[in-house]
DNA sequence: CAAGTTGTGTAACGCTCGTTGCAGTATATA
DNA sequence: TATATACTGCAACGAGCGTTACACAACTTG
């Protein structure tokens, strides 16, 4: 049924997914789109109708094989008692070597926040429920921790590390050693 | 001297102020500055030099009539117990009231940090230095409602209250009952 | 091999942005 | 009152944006 298309979309997804990722939407150009992923507009637009047609794909394919995968091990049936505090080192990691090789950096959607799309009702509840997937996991992690707390303080502490991480997001671009305190404080608030 | 300025240059701040906060630097438009004012771009320029001046002179204002007076009970000499909670009801409400009249929501800082903007260097240590403020004001207000915590409990208890109003501003736009909830699981912690 | 369908490349569109030049107006000083 | 100075309005600039139209190339199907 005529020509085949000439690219893999898994990895122009991919390719495209790490300048929003890094830039936001707004500040992520097509001509920006176009080297990244090494195709011609003409290709983007037949393949995705439209920028906005790409960032939704590259939303899922974040939270498919970025964010899900990082939280799997707190969603596990049973959660290791090290779990939360492993996924909080890692992301420090993560974060501090971002800030180092000034790439991709900090979270895809906090960093497309300030973006008029961000009031977009479909954009507005993934983001909600993505923010409710992370919590419930760090829940898990946290009673995984603490099996002795009651649910009201284990709820307190799965808010508190909720807010800790999102901070941490948030402030990575702008003040990363604040981001990573954040980080450090929630492994702290952990074990008080 | 020739001839004087036709307009109160605090009032045409205070106008710019409120288009920056609720639209973030890059999408304000000169156009829509000009209609918040009441000026034509000629006079924007010739008061301020760029649209970035008038941003400079809007994140001042911010910083001074409206961060600063807010935070003002909690670097008091002596701090009252309450003043913290206060503090944090208080933005809970102004949060809640924002939500509903669509009008100016969050904080000025947090809705820009999407725009490039937010890497020049000295928003970077404005927003810095503006966090630290905030961080050892909630301190004052931490230990004044709590003068039995250990200074080390202080500590993380001023660095999660941060954390959750930091979360709440970058929350209110996109998430707003998880916002409200981060402030109420502030004052929850406090008291635990 | 021919026909039909689909992907790709080039070029341009219309729009908005921040910024600037310049003429004109109003005021303070001499 | 004359003159210099400072503010304002109008119009346009060049650049970048996302998007589209159209011709051409490539390949599958009959």
């Amino acid at each position: 049924m005529g020509r085949a298309q000439g690219f893999e979309t898994e990895l122009a997804v991919r390719a495209a997914r790490e300048v929003f990722w890094r830039d936001g939407y707004a500040e992520a150009s097509v001509p920006a789109l176009e080297r990244a992923t090494g195709l011609n507009r003409s290709s983007i637009y037949h393949a995705f109708g439209s920028k906005r047609g790409l960032f939704d794909a590259a939303v899922q394919s974040y939270l498919d094989e970025v964010v899900r995968p990082r939280l799997r091990p707190l969603v596990a049936d049973d959660v290791a008692p090290g779990a939360l505090v492993e996924y909080l080192t890692g992301l420090r990691a993560a974060l501090a070597r971002a800030d180092e090789v000034q790439g991709t950096s900090g979270c895809l959607l906090v960093n497309t926040s300030g973006s008029p799309i961000a009031a977009d009702d479909a954009v507005r509840r993934t983001v909600a429920d993505y923010r409710a997937e992370l919590r419930a996991a760090l829940r898990r992690g946290v009673v995984a921790r603490r099996p002795d707390a009651t649910p009201a303080d284990a709820d307190r502490l799965a808010d508190v590390c909720t807010a800790l991480v999102i901070s941490a997001f948030t402030l990575v671009r702008v003040d990363p050693p604040s981001a990573l305190h954040c980080l450090d404080t929630a492994v702290d608030v952990l074990d008080h």
